[in-house]
DNA sequence: ATTTAATTATACTATATAGTATATTTTTCT
DNA sequence: AGAAAAATATACTATATAGTATAATTAAAT
């Protein structure tokens, strides 16, 4: 009959504004502090003593701000992948011309990728610490995304200015190329972001057999 | 002053060949518990005593064959990298029509892809887990295939044959398209390994503007 | 100001697990 | 067969670490 006793479990009440936006804040700054520990030594091998350790707190406070270690990995990677999916955002992938579309898509999946690249690791890497229903969460919106290029290019292959066959594999190959940015990408390296952005996305109209 | 117990630390000797044989036969039996443990579970997750169950015999077994946990990991990746690396055997990427030899290379680091999916998935997941030289080790492995396919997409750029910018960025796309097979390919999928080789090398001739 | 609730720390539990000292069994050699 | 060496197991140590019960402190409310 133990109740909970950390915030964390419970939603936040409606009132009392101030005090939830503190909560949230202190939140964003033990999951900015997990994120790059996840990154660099995994999630298994961070201690939520050492998360604690780096805030100048103690384990406790971690615990009244989450539910769980997991719970932590899991507001990191829905936070990914809502930014993922947000390359979506005001583009219809039915409408307007092919070309652009992608273009456009790509340049800014690129982006995209870089701005997240640490917690994009941890998305290939430590979804398996998920339980069953959050990973299968995180596989729809992986879909979802190679869904969006995958119509894209249908729609070019119809239109007749793509030249490229089994569009699915296609977009897979997109997704992979641009997600693989985070193990190569590194913010002083020979290329700035639009750089690489404007690349990729002439490699990959390349590909496409685009004109 | 501790002498080591285990044969793994020394080297084997020359002569008893059917002993080393066997000795042999027990690492690859552990080594591949290990790697299906590993991928699935992944290193930090695994624990020696699993592998020991799975195989029906006890943890001093495992450290009688190996120094120790890392050294499992150690010897999974580096005949990951091995096989890998074999993708340029009998290849001369300073000789030859490149449009061939690029095809050639695409289709053989597909299949060793797919073939070593388990172990590649460590490879990008569990490399942190490695101690820093043997981290370098591996490092220098992957600029080799990155620095081959450079070579002859630059040698197709010379020849004419080939027309695209920065071929050090091409070639990592390529390498992060192919690798990245190993986060969706499935045995029972749609397309069989050489359909998806053959796919593959198609788009990425397309990409670098083969003619 | 005093009471109550929210927040954070101290100090602990329970458990998991890498690695090992030592005993036992099996194999090899003469 | 019997001695020596190699291979494997039993039973243990040492340690790390997720999570918690409870106490102390700080902020809010009356």
């Amino acid at each position: 009959m133990a109740q909970k006793k950390n915030r964390a479990a419970g939603a936040a009440k409606a009132k009392n504004g101030i005090r939830n936006k503190l909560f949230d804040f202190k939140r964003e700054q033990i999951l900015e502090v997990a994120e790059r520990f996840f990154y660099h030594r995994g999630y298994q091998a961070t201690t939520v003593d050492a998360i604690a350790e780096e805030l100048g707190v103690t384990k406790p406070f971690i615990y009244y701000h989450f539910e769980n270690k997991r719970d932590i990995l899991l507001h990191l990677l829905e936070r990914t992948m809502s930014r993922s999916l947000s390359v979506f955002d005001g583009v219809d992938v039915e409408k307007g011309p092919p070309v652009e579309i992608l273009k456009e898509l790509v340049q800014r999946f690129v982006l995209a990728v870089i701005e997240t690249r640490v917690s994009t690791a941890m998305f290939w890497r430590d979804e398996k610490d998920l339980p069953i229903n959050d990973k299968e969460n995180i596989r729809k919106m992986k879909r979802d995304i190679d869904g969006g290029l995958a119509r894209i290019i249908e729609r070019g292959i119809e239109s007749g200015c793509f030249k490229v066959n089994d569009p699915k594999m296609v977009s897979i190959c997109i997704a992979g190329m641009i997600s693989w940015i985070y193990t190569w990408y590194q913010s002083d390296g020979r290329c700035t972001p639009d750089e690489i952005a404007a690349r990729m996305s002439e490699y990959i109209l390349n590909m496409v057999g685009a004109h």
